[in-house]
DNA sequence: TAAATTATGGACTGAATGTTCCATAATCAA
DNA sequence: TTGATTATGGAACATTCAGTCCATAATTTA
């Protein structure tokens, strides 16, 4: 057995609430202080079981990544083709106009230009994550062309760095408040790019 | 002639600096002491010419917007089209590509990124500058259907919202690193996406 | 020259920042 | 029960934060 005296909180429901704070605030604006406080513990448990902001942070933002590419993966799975998946996607950024969710945008988006292509550890991790989700979008469009849907000459690197851009540049008019309907006929734009 | 002491800085050149500043490091992490530095100006100084922190943001952003839009407009009144403004556009961004210029992004983009629309002054007026980036290229999808190259079916608020989309997700690429090639290949992705 | 007016330099403030430290609490192994 | 080990609460730290204040400098008007 462990040694010791047990913690007193779940680390993975701590690391929870950490990500949803740098998701609130970003990783400059967020202080300890918030941290403390959504992630209920104290001062000296938190640098105990994560040392330090920058760490926690890679943490926070490695859970992200994981949960996120997990579900999309799932729904992929799910879904009868790969383009009825980006159909899907998109349709569903653009039910959540206008909500809480909306206004938050992406960790790794908001991340991403937060903290640029700097060489520090934390703009790494970000600028690695926005890979991580272009990589899934290369399997995406590389089923959708086995599939039919999207034109063998296209290259699969462009149409999938398009549609990152697209779900970035998406999240971003989100977060400036456009409506579901203004959205859903932006869709179509995108939608034809990947054709 | 104006009464007192006369200034001992060039205001407009201060405010250039004060937006070079913001640009870099967005607008919490941009401390007064950067500032400061940056503006080359004495604390009161600042403070007695632009109020606060806050109010020195609004003027910065606002000057960014304005120039942005001075120069789109003189770069899309010199081109033999709309169209061909659109792809030099696209073709100017790839070209900047792995540079200082293209680590920065866009300080609209950064700013509608970092501060969404919680409804806080400069939160609205990241959001209105959005706005005043779509409402230019309103005027530029119109010109490029009137001159046949995109068809009039499309409609004008949805191609210009997606330009937005477009470059505002093209800088978060080039933010993270998007080398020229890659860049240059997406940019038929958008092309495709308008017409 | 004197009075009025504006700008500047720099000390200062209180609050917030991330982080460290230590005494104490709570557990396990012997 | 004792000793080892780990976790916790809270005080404390130096630094940085945005912002204020006041004495003084530099100018125009009278």
């Amino acid at each position: 057995m462990r040694l010791g005296r047990p913690l007193q909180h779940h680390p993975e429901t701590a690391l929870e609430a950490a990500v949803n704070a740098f998701w609130r605030s970003g990783y400059h604006h967020t202080s300890m202080r918030d941290l403390l406080e959504a992630m209920q513990l104290s001062r000296s448990s938190l640098y105990q079981a994560y040392g330090n902001k920058e760490a926690l942070f890679l943490r926070a933002l490695a859970r992200y990544r994981e949960e996120l590419l997990v579900s999309l993966n799932a729904t992929l799975a799910q879904e009868a083709s790969a383009w009825q998946f980006i159909e899907r996607l998109l349709q569903h950024m653009a039910q959540q106009a206008e909500s809480e969710q909306a206004a938050l945008g992406c960790l790794i988006f908001n991340s991403a230009t937060e903290l640029g292509n700097s060489g520090s550890t934390v703009s790494d991790a970000a600028v690695q994550s926005v890979q991580a989700i272009t990589q899934f979008f290369v399997k995406v469009i590389e089923q959708a062309q086995r599939e039919g849907s999207i034109s063998p000459e296209r290259d699969v690197q462009s149409s999938a760095y398009f549609l990152t851009l697209s779900v970035s540049g998406l999240r971003m008019l989100l977060k400036s408040g456009a409506s579901q309907r203004q959205t859903e006929q932006l869709n179509n734009n995108i939608l034809r790019g990947l054709r």
